[in-house]
DNA sequence: GCATTGATATATCGGTCTGATATATCATGT
DNA sequence: ACATGATATATCAGACCGATATATCAATGC
């Protein structure tokens, strides 16, 4: 999960852990606000594995900057300021800035395309490797799209269960399942409209027709779900 | 998380573990499978500190049934079936029962009335929550909604702001906020009329006007909320 | 001037939950 | 007779979270 995260990330851009969290946490909003406890093991696992190398970065840049992309450092403008002043003592502050490697190229596209845990955070799940599709051959997106909506359509299956069969809920819960069969069926509606570009997409292949419009968005749902 | 739905299983009868993850499932829906590595640690825990007690029930049960009110075991047709066959031996299959003590229905009540945890599952445990909002005072529930609906509005912003600011996105990953997005403004609707309607409880308290319809369904939403 | 606050940056610890696995009993279907 | 599958409990490694510790530096206030 946080693999994946890191490595998508790290496949465009090198970063050091601080702000592969702010990234996570500001780019997507899939991940509220991963934790170091598992931010920091998940690079050590990742290094040792050679998906990533990390190298300590001790400020005292030189001026041909191989500082990372980021241009908003503290420790940046302060190591800038204390060579304008004179002082030839760079930042001491420590970055230790992760790259991806080849071996982690791959690991990233194993896990990208690699059969969905289920029952477990299903949803965050899908969303990154979603966020990621642009990665994934065009048949395996359409495979990921569609085993998302199984999961939904089993879902919805067994809400409806739910409320047919017991019943003896009170207006809480009842509000609260309700609730939730309204959200998946819009769900499964997203997604048919999402498989149904997708399609489309691939059945003309070669000449680009001004497919650049948001996928998906606002075209009418694929007729057959029966909602 | 979990002591909280097991605390509410068992505040209305008294259940084993096998039986409390299969409620847990079919129930609400909200827990997909509990894992037996949590399940049995945290009845461990409950027992330990007082909130439950585990009774070993092994077989053997008279006809007096003091067996739990769940019909369906086939350990106890399997009881049944040898009593009636002659044999005295009732079947070995050890089952412990947990049921709830005065200290439990205490921290039931303080779990459920404490201060959310926020980034946390945040869904699932206002889910859990809800589901159990008739032991609540109706002013901690008012809360509860309350709290939830700030969460809401405070993601609903930054989906904006990311929408707004960065807008690098590619189809997929605009498609995955914009749909958030709209799912995060029906979620603020249905709390705004769950909200709404629990007001309306607490406005008439001592008649009770035929309000027994669902909770919140299908009223107008509250006006005020500009989305 | 200098102290407090807040952002940047890394690390570790305890605790909770998951997924896999092991073990056993019993019912049912073939 | 034998396999399959539901019932039932238990344990383990690994992932993740929340809290906490530590340190550097910028900005703010007094």
């Amino acid at each position: 999960m946080l693999d994946l995260a890191i490595l998508g990330l790290l496949s465009e851009c090198e970063f050091h852990g601080y702000e592969i969290r702010k990234r996570l946490r500001d780019e997507l909003g899939l991940f509220a606000n991963i934790s170091f406890g598992s931010l920091y093991p998940a690079l050590s696992r990742l290094e040792l594995s050679g998906a990533v190398v990390g190298t300590e970065s001790i400020g005292a840049t030189p001026a041909s900057a191989p500082i990372p992309l980021t241009g908003s450092l503290g420790g940046e403008r302060a190591a800038l300021r204390s060579r304008r002043a004179g002082t030839t003592r760079g930042t001491k502050r420590s970055r230790k800035v992760y790259r991806i490697t080849d071996t982690g190229r791959r690991v990233f596209e194993e896990l990208l395309a690699a059969e969905e845990p289920v029952g477990t955070d299903e949803a965050r799940s899908f969303g990154l490797r979603l966020a990621f599709a642009r990665h994934l051959a065009p048949q395996a997106r359409l495979g990921l799209l569609e085993r998302r909506r199984d999961q939904l359509i089993r879902r919805l299956a067994a809400d409806r269960a739910r409320a047919a069969a017991g019943g003896d809920f009170d207006s809480y819960t009842r509000s609260l399942v309700e609730h939730r069969t309204e959200t998946t069926q819009h769900d499964i509606s997203w997604l048919d409209s999402l498989i149904e570009s997708e399609k489309q997409k691939q059945a003309t292949p070669p000449t680009d027709n001004r497919s650049t419009r948001t996928v998906g968005s606002r075209s009418a749902a694929a007729k057959g779900t029966e909602l």
